[in-house]
RNA sequence: GGCCCCGUUGUGUAGCGGCCUAGCACGCCGCCCUCUCAAGGCGGUAGCGCGGGUUCGAAUCCCGUCGGGGCUACCA
């Protein structure tokens, strides 16, 4: 193309990012992944960053996705400066509204010489690739039809009757090597005849990547390793176009604990909105994914810490330090570090998070009271420690949250009781019908029934009393007041239920025995 | 099959010729704390794939080998 955009295109010193996922499903995290170590590199720099949507797929296109990687990756925060639902200036950004923009690009290529029409059956290339596999020739299209005219082909068998394709002529000069930001000096394989327009008109990914990222001034290229042995056709193009080809960083790709690269298939976690379901933090989800192939925050007293933020991982980030290793994608750490999360977020910000999960569990309504917030304030407290994703307090946040005759009494809960939980019952019964529940503080707020009262007394009369170890005497407590054989601390439990709901729900169990 | 990428405890990493009897984090195991479960504290387990070189000296450099992965589409 003669008129290339240059004016339009950015300074040198501003780095102009994307990332391009094809909407082919549910998003996927290597998206995600990808668009961390681009937006790190981009807001380091100063740069730009976009999101462009590479729908040449015809085939796999599924309508939903695009929008569920808008909320997916708005979900974690990885948001992007230019993009098919934010405008920009290199608008469209959606490929299947680009299709004018490839054609000349094609046809100069074609008039040149370097791109040939191919009328090859399906049939006859799948045969081809069969045959080369089987005689241990390395496979590639075998250029039948290069140099000819579509008459001339027709005589040939293996004609197709559709509209051809477009190949590219791959010269034997072409440039097998290439400077990777993190793994240096590559090589890579020599190409074949790539295909670069489809017969339905599309481009294939070769051709749009390159014309779109030169289009857009697209600086830096990082995508997954599994782009190396590609890169050449893209240099190639870039070449044959008189354009400049950007600097490219292939980043490891993740891996299913076999190893093989992460698939939906083999992993649920390879499914972006997974994590959501699940209760993962977005931010300790970001914080993982970093540490994945990268190493941790060196302190100023040369220790190590894993636990850092997007701004601090941006601040210090450097290709160099990206491990070419393909990790694991093991989500043992996720899971520590999605509970220090939540240990660090402040009570109001942590009750609020888990009202989506208690919506979802039909343990509170989408609309809850003031009431009904407040006691879930005073819930959370206690189980702030004790979940290590958000989808887990449902089970512990639901007995404060039914009717004392509904509660019901989990099997493994009863099971453990023994033959003097009667006993200890009765005397929990005796000792707490004694506290004053009613309120003395300024406003009211001060009552003798708290969890210090109600561990006093209940000490006093069961554990001193009884002669029965504290392990065992409030076994049957917990189990009357939650229904569960792990519960919060039972004390709190208590004092947030009220007097009357605990005494109820004691009195419910001992006439249960 | 061909081409390419990669190889430090179970997982993620530090290491870039001597500071390494290989550090850190997670996991796992044990102990402490304790009303259950967590959280927290303390301790422990486990690794340089293998074989040759180079060197006074190698996890670090070179070669080979083995192993894993990716690509090999009118998919991205």
């Amino acid at each position: 193309m003669s008129e290339q955009p240059t004016s339009a295109a950015p300074e040198a010193s501003s780095p102009r990012l994307r990332v391009a996922p094809s909407p082919t499903g549910d998003p996927h995290v290597g998206t995600a992944y990808m668009s961390l170590f681009n937006l790190a590199f981009a807001r380091q720099q100063g740069g730009r960053f976009l999101l462009r949507i590479e729908d040449t797929d015809r085939a796999r296109f599924q309508a939903d996705s695009e929008q569920q990687v808008y909320d997916t990756l708005h979900w974690l925060g990885l948001t992007w400066d230019e993009g098919p639902d934010v405008g920009g200036p290199f608008a469209p950004y959606r490929q299947s509204e680009r299709l004018d923009t490839y054609r000349p690009y094609v046809e100069r290529l074609l008039d040149e010489g370097k791109a040939y029409y191919c009328y090859c059956s399906g049939e006859r290339l799948t045969q081809m690739r069969e045959m080369q596999q089987k005689t241990k020739q390395p496979t590639g299209y075998d250029r039948l039809c290069h140099g000819k005219t579509r008459e001339e082909r027709a005589e040939l068998p293996g004609f197709s009757e559709k509209d051809p394709v477009v190949r590219m002529f791959i010269p034997d000069d072409a440039p097998l090597t290439f400077e990777d930001l993190i793994r240096g000096t590559v090589s890579a394989p020599r190409p074949d005849d790539q295909v670069i327009l489809k017969a339905d008109g599309f481009p294939t990914y070769h051709m749009a990547v390159v014309v779109d990222d030169h289009e857009m001034g697209i600086t830096h290229v990082v995508r997954g390793e599994e782009w190396i042995s590609s890169t050449p056709k893209h240099i190639l193009l870039y070449q044959w176009l008189g354009l400049e080809p950007p600097k490219f960083a292939h980043m490891p790709l993740l891996r299913n604990a076999d190893k093989s690269k992460i698939s939906k298939r083999k992993n649920p976690a390879a499914r972006l909105t997974w994590f959501r379901e699940e209760g993962y933090l977005p931010e300790a989800l970001v914080n993982f994914l970093a540490l994945l192939a990268y190493p941790p925050v060196i302190e100023e007293d040369g220790t190590e810490r894993e636990v850092f933020t997007f701004r601090e991982f941006s601040e210090g980030f450097d290709w160099k330090k990206v491990n070419p290793v393909g990790p694991i994608f093991d989500l043992k750490k996720l899971d520590w570090l999605n509970g220090v999360y939540i240990r660090e977020l402040d009570l109001g910000d942590f009750t609020s998070r888990l009202l989506p999960f208690l919506e979802r569990d039909e343990i509170l309504s989408g609309n809850p009271s003031l009431g009904e917030l407040g006691r879930l304030k005073a819930v959370a407290e206690l189980i702030q420690t004790r979940i290590a994703h958000l989808n887990e307090a449902s089970a512990l946040v639901r007995p404060f949250f039914v009717a004392d005759d509904a509660l019901e009494i989990a099997d493994d809960a009863r099971g453990q009781l023994k033959e003097d939980a009667g006993q200890v019952l009765d005397a929990a019964l005796a000792a707490l019908g004694d506290i004053d529940d009613h309120g003395t503080g300024v406003l009211g707020t001060d009552s003798g029934w708290n969890a210090g009262a109600i561990e006093a007394a209940l000490r006093e009369s069961i554990v001193e009393g009884l002669g029965i170890k504290p392990k065992f005497a409030f076994g049957p407590l917990r189990t009357a007041v939650s229904g569960q054989r792990i519960s919060p601390p039972l004390f709190e439990s208590m004092e947030i239920l009220g007097k009357t709901s605990t005494l109820s729900r004691l009195r419910g169990l001992r006439d249960s025995l």
